[in-house]
DNA sequence: AGCTGACGGAACGGAACGTCTCGTCGACCC
DNA sequence: GGGTCGACGAGACGTTCCGTTCCGTCAGCT
């Protein structure tokens, strides 16, 4: 005679929990987050109701369980590390753009992103499991590029990583316009100038020609 | 014997419109976004659920024109211009902060862009009619800097306005990290190495000892 | 004076919600 | 191997809110 209220995670069914947790990310893809429904996803996983409420607190939990199982999250977050720190940021903004730009990322993201809003518990799980796994990285391969003399010592890399990513969920999330990888090109040329070291009068990196204003870069932006 | 369906603005009762309005700001504050419902604006405002349905198609478009009407939108969004580009933009970038950190603010935006993640139509109005005259605005102001040298000459600058408002977003939205006037004030301080000239050796402005890194600005960071 | 159409109010069917109650079934304990 | 326990699938339940539809009233126009 407990609080009788604690279900017991040992006797768990996993066989039900990922039948739920695929049935949700199949019917985000499908109908919508907004469209989608506690019911929806139990008659999908052949599942009670009350299993669904029985583990998780909202739809949004669901969710973004769904999301991190699916994506893989835990896996390796960790930059490439090829000494040259342009073309590694280079590298993980295009590869986030592309993240971002794939409907079976975007569309859960952004209903993540908009659940967060409105239930900060989901936001801290959202934001810890997903995403600061992917700031922490780039934090720590700037500390790299910092020692290396990459980036100047002053720099707080915190506000350098949101220089970085700011951006591009800025144009991402408000549409502001259309979010390309040459976009990612210009705001990692554009962040590096105002992280490089103070510049000894044009010691900014070797200075390869062309190096610094790559090819189609610039029309990363136009409203 | 037309179509039967379109209402008639010039008969439309501007007692209640603005009744409407004004309930639904009151209960946004009062019960967040997600518990407003539109039969409580309707009964706060003496007003017929169909009152409310016949002129917005959603709740959403309601808590836009809402807030749209109580932040007095349309007003004068022109930065201030006195010839000193960083003070101007850290001007602007701590009211953007002061903004965001009142709940009066805060809440209805953050429900309009969580809203806005689901329903591209509202997303635009809220973008065009909140969003845009602030972005254009700052862009206005760097076309000045620009032109008076104090900002390099081939800089995309939409890019560069995201540059700025991307990382207050950013924190904002992910709450990654406390956002405050030092974050505003280091982004500015960053965002303008990006964007000043090319630096013919150490002529980045004049170069007032102090002036670069402002006092307390530095700590913005650390999540 | 007669129409027209927006109004406040209320009732409606439908969709999901979250809770609750069944009977079943598998895992553990004596 | 019989008994206990608790998660399970199924689904009924009351509730809330949706968006629509009807009603009688009322103000402005012709």
């Amino acid at each position: 005679m407990r609080d009788a209220k604690t279900p017991d995670p040992a006797r768990r069914n996993e066989r039900s929990r990922e039948a739920i947790l695929n049935a949700a990310v199949e019917l985000v893809g499908e109908v919508g987050y907004a469209r989608l429904t506690v019911e929806a996803i139990a008659a999908r996983a052949g599942v009670g109701k009350q299993t669904i409420y029985r583990w998780w607190s909202s739809k949004g939990a669901v969710v973004l369980d769904a999301f991190i199982a699916w994506s893989g999250a835990g896996g390796d977050t960790s930059l490439p590390d090829t000494g040259d720190i342009e073309k590694d940021l280079r590298a993980v903004l295009r590869a986030t753009v592309a993240e971002l730009r794939e409907p079976r990322f975007d569309l859960p993201s952004r209903a993540l992103t908009a659940e967060s809003q409105m239930d900060p518990e989901l936001a801290k799980q959202f934001v810890d499991a997903v995403l600061r796994p992917h700031l922490e990285a780039t934090k720590e391969r700037l500390r790299g590029a910092q020692k290396a003399g990459q980036v100047a010592k002053g720099i707080d890399l915190d506000v350098a990583v949101e220089l970085l990513f700011g951006p591009l969920y800025h144009r991402w999330l408000l549409r502001t316009a259309p979010l390309t990888e040459a976009y990612a090109d210009t705001v990692v040329d554009y962040a590096l100038r105002a992280l490089g070291p103070s510049e000894p009068a044009g010691a900014r990196t070797p200075n390869a020609p062309g190096k610094r204003a790559p090819k189609g870069a610039r029309k990363g932006g136009a409203a």
